[in-house]
DNA sequence: CGAACACTTCGGCAGTGACCGAATTTAGAT
DNA sequence: ATCTAAATTCGGTCACTGCCGAAGTGTTCG
């Protein structure tokens, strides 16, 4: 007995993979993994192609699901779709250099610290942070679903940022899983207006070129008074 | 100021994307996800194609590092290379019918409440049973590696496993990501001596040409009596 | 040893897709 | 209204790759 046929979809991982399979859609996805949006001639200039070529690769990419693009005047910027993408992304790209000099333990020092995942904070920072929003009662976890806990509004008030409430329904963060550091961190309307307010206050700021978060000394003291997290847990191995 | 040389190193996530790019690779590659080995000959099969065809697919999938190879006299067993890859090939194929009826949420009942994941228990039940060993001390979680607890010993002289005893410091079990529970549970070397045991012990049955993991009335018994799950936990939905 | 079998390599065919030049559409700037 | 600039569509070229038939290598069994 033997149906294609039976119960069990067969996941097409083919479709994924061809939008994955080229060398400039790569290159795109890369820029694109920091969160933020590029125009087509941006990202047809970061992949060294033409802008119609790129126009070509992009429309693929949405097609796939990977992308998302906004108009906006005659300009159209593109993004990662979801942060579950940028999950996935994540990790295949943990995956990818296999014959490289890279161990599975300890990636990369530099981006293992502090990275910008879609449009929020992941790496070592983002878990300790996501670990002590938790055990300060800002947030609970219930049945995997995460809610606003006791200090809530007080930790709103603190640190000055306002999350967009959307529908009822929508959830302010979502757990986000963590490819470096093999455990989760939050995601979501409120995990983005964190990372904008720290990058307002000049706590974090972006390596140019790269998804590398850099902790400022304010940050240190931020990340201090607000979270009692210490320079040390957070700084493993400071390349400086 | 323009450098394709820069500091962080591009992830290729291209040449992860073209191994997976082929409907035969993706067929082959979801034939491969319950973590058993199978021969060139019966790959081709369920791929429908010629030997030789799935010859040169499983060598590509081997250079990706996706699959690993191993001769057994005149055969070639071929299974997905690492519990790594088992865990993103699920991310992946969690994502894939994006345009279908899949809903995020719940995603199947049937393969969600138990399956295999590469070669240990994955799904609602086995983060169950991660949750279960550690709250009963027969594994501590700290910095997130995985050790014996005091009732390790204890946990297996009970249900009568023996785990083969690596190099001291390998690991007896890490967290694997869990992309339907988008919670963890624990591979290694534990988790698959615990499944071989379940499947031994009549506890859990494969569902023939799925990775969907039944449980016994039997097995309800023992999760019961060894575990203290109860059976509606398990069982969210009972799709029969 | 020789037959049978699993697997691999080689060669040619056919389909696919990445690429860019040229032309078109659309929106903002003068 | 006219010019400029971003994005897209079209058409044709070129490289790559999946596919199978045929032949070659290595192992098992009689």
């Amino acid at each position: 007995m033997y149906s294609l046929t039976s119960m069990t979809i067969e996941p097409r991982l083919d479709i994924i993979g061809a939008a994955l399979a080229d060398p400039s859609r790569s290159r795109i996805l890369c820029e694109l993994m920091d969160g933020r949006a590029f125009t087509n001639k941006e990202l047809a200039c970061a992949a060294c192609i033409s802008p119609q070529t790129a126009s070509a690769h992009l429309k693929q990419l949405e097609g796939a699901g990977l992308t998302a693009s906004l108009r906006s005047g005659r300009h159209v910027y593109h993004r990662i779709a979801n942060a579950d993408v940028a999950a996935i992304l994540e990790g295949l790209a943990q995956l990818s250099p296999t014959d490289h000099l890279s161990r599975p333990g300890r990636p990369d020092a530099n981006t293992s610290c502090a990275r910008s995942c879609y449009n929020h904070i992941a790496g070592r920072l983002g878990v300790l942070m996501t670990d002590r929003l938790i055990a300060r009662n800002v947030l609970t976890v219930r049945n995997d679903a995460i809610r606003a806990g006791p200090r809530y509004q007080t930790f709103l008030d603190e640190i000055r940022i306002e999350v967009p409430l959307g529908g009822t329904g929508k959830p302010l963060a979502m757990l986000c899983l963590d490819w470096t550091e093999r455990r989760h961190h939050i995601s979501g309307p409120l995990a983005t207006a964190i990372m904008q307010k720290f990058l307002e206050a000049k706590w974090l700021e972006r390596r140019t070129g790269s998804r590398a978060l850099i902790v400022t000394e304010d940050g240190f003291d931020a990340l201090e008074r607000r979270f009692c997290l210490h320079r040390q847990d957070i700084d493993l191995a400071d390349p400086v």
